[in-house]
DNA sequence: TTGAAAGCGCTAACAC
DNA sequence: GTGTTAGCGCTTTCAA
């Protein structure tokens, strides 16, 4: 049967085609045990062959609640936001909320919008990426009155909650342990992206820690648009050529650093000899590579749950509100970061 | 300002502070025209000072038009369906429709739940993966009386429009190329999982072809779970162990045969001279391999995007409903199938 | 355990 | 160009 353009059915529908009360009606399908056995099996049989669907929007109206929570991310390209709707997606089965997705492709006009529309919804909770904010988007989500967690980042001022980790600490940690590992004429290669305020963080970090060991970035090589892998190669390529010197290079991501690990094993480098090498996710792909690439894990699924849990009201305490959980990312030294001298 | 409890802002509060009527107010901020600059100005200014965002739940039950198209896909996990997403998402861009994700992880008795919850928000459209459903399912979708979009395959029956390719014409023409560059010992290797389809689907056209040609399937290796790219590099270890005159490796899709192309050229096997490989999905990562693996192409941004304009009415032809749209995947055979034999 | 009445916040339709 | 009235389909509240 083609869909038809007759209207829905309501609960009206229901309740005429068994002889009960559309109130009646409305708790059975609600689960609601006031109701008598024999009722509810009459209501049941009736919804289902008639195919009965509720209409949540008549609902929500009415009891003013909505089982939808708001997740905003900025990507879904790149491997790392789609770990983290998996585990909100997984950390809410079951409570009866429902995850709703929307994407900005980085752009803070576009969040707003997203926003906007979203949140004229009426959710249960917003959960988005990040914590810079055009001055409308932050106006609105805090009048919203609902449970806001902002995510992957702790480092700047939060609207309610908040989970995630230090990149700005990501990136000091891991300039450390280049630097222990005896490594000193050190490159970074990035994308050309102003929005992505947390790849800026880390580079910040990093560098800050480069000065304090008095040292400086020797070169610096940024991209955009196009495979990421291909591009890790052409970039490291680039970079070798310009300042062969570098015995470092520290990527922006796992999958540029992929790209330039497997250029430096086609092109007889020694890694991490003559040249270390150092990403930043913990994709799974690396997995997979010749060699471990160095890495730090961002815990992408475990931010994603705690987040939706704090949504949920399942918050580890019972504060309602305000939760600010900084996990800490494990660094991995892989393959391709030299034992530090001892 | 934390999040409070106090109730939302009504029409009825910009109403008020503007002194126009709760009508016209909802006039302006629907934009519509028939409304004097000046009161529009008012309206807005007051809108905009108390931080009013309307409330849709009201505005869909009153106008029983909702602008959210329903998008239910299997996974988020394989760069696959993250593509068909970012196809949806531009189409509607400026159609004043709201695309809202839904994921199955591959599981019709989670697609049944998430299509229920979906289809109770009444939304304008939906477009969902493959066209294997549950009966339940179908029904709910085949008496929502709006569009329905079937995507990415095309080999079965449509409930209503579908937009896609055939998988099993894909495997056919996989085997075809194969066969033409005269290999003839021919290894699948693929995933667990009973549910996707469309991996069936393109083994099965795959096999047919074989046997057409008087080949059959020499051996065949599956795996689930973990990083593709190193399942697939184990999984041709273990492949090539157990039949080593195997001259060619079919992979269900790209990262896997990405991982088996690292392995072939680690373990000095001559890619396509004495091994030919092959995968599917011209995953975009593949540009930064070594050499490049022969794919197809699986159309996956195009058919989220025809599958968008469909909903939004714009459907390349006027014909309301009932679209079929083949796309042809394009056979890429990089550098893992050696030139064939003239 | 069941039913009747009121109303959620908005918009369609019509009047002015 | 602006206001009034009714009602979308459900749930809350209260009465039976």
């Amino acid at each position: 049967m083609p869909p038809s353009t007759r209207r829905t059915l309501t609960l009206r529908d229901v309740s005429e085609a068994c002889g009960v009360s559309e109130m009646t009606v409305s708790r059975v399908l609600r689960n609601r045990t006031d109701v008598s056995p024999a009722t509810r099996e009459k209501v049941l049989a009736a919804a289902k062959a008639l195919g009965y669907v509720p209409n949540k929007i008549a609902g929500a109206l009415a009891s003013q609640r909505v089982n939808l929570v708001t997740v905003v991310v900025p990507s879904l390209s790149n491997m790392v936001f789609p770990e983290v709707l998996g585990g909100i997606s997984d950390a809410l089965d079951g409570t009866g909320l429902q995850p709703v997705f929307g994407v900005t492709n980085y752009r803070p006009e576009r969040e707003e919008n997203v926003l906007y529309e979203m949140l004229s919804w009426r959710p249960t909770g917003v959960i988005l990426a990040g914590l810079e904010h055009s001055d409308p988007s932050r106006a609105m989500l805090e009048s919203a009155g609902i449970p806001i967690v902002e995510i992957m980042d702790v480092d700047g001022e939060a609207i309610d909650s908040v989970v995630g980790i230090s990149h700005r600490r990501a990136g000091r940690a891991m300039a450390a342990a280049i630097i222990a590992a005896g490594y000193r004429r050190i490159g970074f290669l990035g994308t050309k992206m102003p929005d992505d305020h947390r790849a800026r963080k880390r580079l910040e970090g990093f560098t800050e820690a480069l000065h304090e060991a008095g040292l400086e970035l020797a070169d610096t090589e940024y991209y955009a648009g196009g495979s990421a892998l291909l591009k890790g190669r052409q970039m490291t390529e680039a970079i070798l050529k310009r300042t062969p010197e570098l015995d470092f290079l520290y990527y922006s991501n796992d999958m540029i650093g992929a790209g330039g690990l497997l250029w430096c094993l086609e092109n007889g480098i020694d890694v991490p000899g003559t040249l270390g090498l150092a990403g930043f996710n913990g994709l799974e792909i690396l997995d997979g590579m010749p060699i471990r690439l160095a890495t730090m894990d961002a815990c992408r699924r475990d931010i994603g749950e705690r987040a939706a849990r704090i949504v949920a009201g399942m918050g580890d305490d019972g504060v309602i509100g305000g939760a600010r959980i900084e996990l800490t990312p494990r660094l991995d030294l892989g393959d391709t970061i030299r034992t530090p001298d001892r």
